[in-house]
RNA sequence: GGCGCGCUCGUCUAGUGGCUUAGGACGCUGCCCUCUCAAGGCAGAGAUCACGGGUUCGAAUCCCGUGCGCGCUACCA
């Protein structure tokens, strides 16, 4: 075991969005950091020059800050084991390269694609496993040192020593053991001068010092090739934790081809970060007690690895809804307030003459009935602009033929009402309905009706002094003539 | 095919040999509350703990085998 204060990284490449699957191991190595007093840092392993996607890296700090996971090492902020960026480090990759092939723990392979093809059909023809037959090993020095010399291209692959056992540690899974013959003879340096994952990613982990390596369980199984690697270069073997899959609902492996997987998407559809972040937290971790609803710091206080389940964890968007309203009703109504001011810009609704304090009270009636915050204005337009329509159901099941009759005489009493309050609109009703002889709620949903168009929402005293005495009387009368 | 990992309600999970007639949460159903819709409260349906053998007085929990699922099997990460 190394013995220093803890040092996680995230390593993603950068595809361009930051999958949730790729959030959930960041944060579970931001916790751990933060949990142990350690330090996390972000790499970005972008050495496949094929996938290069502009902008993807600062969509992936993006992504992260947004979540509230700060990282002390990487990109923009850096420590003493920079650059952060793989492909700001080639000439690193390519030295340590040439040391394995020196001490004959590596060598150069100039095998053409259509070499390897072939090579492949023939294993798979005869059923063998597929996976390079060291060909290039039986060059002499002076051969390759020719070819070489000519510029043959060529890459540098890892001579991985027959009948051997490889096993390590993991954290979540205990002991693990393969056996070397079923290890290939991995490309480290590739064609382009670029280095593969697995060299990149052991000589960087080694380099910046990294004592605990948590990643996703698809690692799993290249892991004995990282520990030839550490062991050829006699470097210190890190402390591996192989986190589960997060899955689809029909369990294969998270995807974009069945649903939304980046972390800006679920942003794109009005999730809290919060939501998200306590969601994906419990997608593989629990503390051992019924607590479900978490902030980022209690994260971190109740974390520990050790308590990360073995198998892979559906990605339930039900129980992310139900923790993301569970989130929206902790939060303050200022803060709410500001998202429904952008939410109502985007829906086309024009808010710009009502407050603050407006829209905070319209969060205040609604927040209980909501799960996300677009759906304020979605279910409750009748805040900001007067019903064009009236909901049909309830028409038919609210509306009577004596409704306009004893609405117009409600709407005579709010007329005559001093002060805008709730309790105001409410005794006027029952001294109505008194006067009428008839039951408050002959009056309350054909007033609920004429007021919002609908059959739900808050109670409609909230509605009226909300809304104001003149637009109620109003929307009253409107209702009416309408409906008459 | 090979190698590896996994397997408790539909889903996320608690459970580390007796406290378990397997607990909680989401979702679902019903009731209560109520001007409606929610929220909340209460109740309910839902798991032969993948299966089969052991070990043990006793197993979801330990061991072995089988099955199923998934992952990996690239000059992608």
């Amino acid at each position: 075991m190394i013995n220093e204060t803890p040092r996680v990284r995230f390593a993603p490449s950068p595809t361009g969005y930051l999958h949730v699957g790729g959030l959930r191991t960041a944060l579970y190595n931001y916790l751990y950091a933060k949990k142990t007093g350690g330090t996390f840092l972000l790499r970005i392993e972008d050495t496949d020059r094929k996938r290069f996607v502009p902008g993807a890296v600062e969509n992936l700090i993006a992504a992260l800050k947004w979540c509230g996971i700060d990282y002390d090492e990487g990109p923009g902020k850096e420590g003493d084991c920079g650059p952060y960026l793989q492909s700001e480090r080639l000439d690193i990759y390519k030295k340590y390269a040439l040391e394995l092939v020196d001490s004959g723990k590596a060598y150069y392979c100039f095998c053409t694609s259509e070499r390897l093809a072939e090579l492949r059909k023939e294993q798979d023809a005869k059923g063998l496993q597929p996976g390079y037959d060291k060909h290039c090993t039986s060059l002499s020095k002076e051969e390759t040192a020719g070819k070489l010399a000519d510029g043959a291209p060529y890459v540098i692959r890892l001579n991985v020593p027959k009948g051997e056992k490889v096993s390590f540690n993991d954290s979540i899974r205990g002991d693990v053991e393969f056996g070397s013959d079923t290890i290939d003879d991995q490309v480290l340096l590739k064609g382009d001068g670029y280095p593969t994952y697995h060299l990149a990613n052991v000589v960087d982990d080694h380099l910046m010092r990294i004592t605990n390596v948590i990643r996703g369980e698809e690692w799993l199984p290249s892991t004995p090739k990282h520990i030839l690697l550490y062991n050829f270069f006699g470097w210190e073997i890190p402390q591996f934790a192989h986190l589960p899959l997060l899955l689809n609902p029909d369990r294969s492996k998270l995807s974009k081809r069945q649903g939304d997987v980046a972390v800006e998407d679920y942003r794109g559809k009005g999730y809290l970060k919060e939501a998200l972040v306590n969601f994906v937290a419990l997608l593989g971790w629990t503390a051992g007690d019924d607590k479900e609803f978490y902030y980022l710091n209690e994260l971190v206080d109740a974390f520990a690895l050790e308590r990360v389940n073995k198998s892979g964890a559906v990605f339930d968007l039900q129980k992310l809804n139900w923790l993301n309203a569970e989130h929206l009703r902790k939060k303050s109504s200022i803060e709410l307030a500001a998202m429904l001011r952008d939410e109502l810009a985007k829906q086309g609704i024009d808010a710009s003459h009502y407050s603050d304090e407006y829209l905070a009270a319209v969060i205040d009636a609604m927040r209980e009935r909501v799960s996300f915050i677009h759906e304020v204005p979605e279910n409750a337009k009748y805040f900001f602009e007067a019903p064009k329509t009236y909901d049909e159901a309830t028409v038919k099941k609210r509306w009577t033929a004596e409704s306009a009759d004893f609405l117009s005489k409600y709407a005579d009493e709010v007329e005559k009402i001093g002060a805008n309050e709730k309790e105001q609109y409410e005794k006027a009703l029952h001294d109505c309905a008194d006067r009428l002889g008839i039951k408050v709620a002959q009056i309350i949903h054909p007033l609920r009706l004429a007021v919002s168009g609908v059959g739900g929402g808050p109670g409609v005293y909230d509605i009226l002094q909300l809304i104001g005495k003149e637009e109620s009387v109003k929307r009253m009368r409107n209702c009416i003539t309408i409906l008459k």
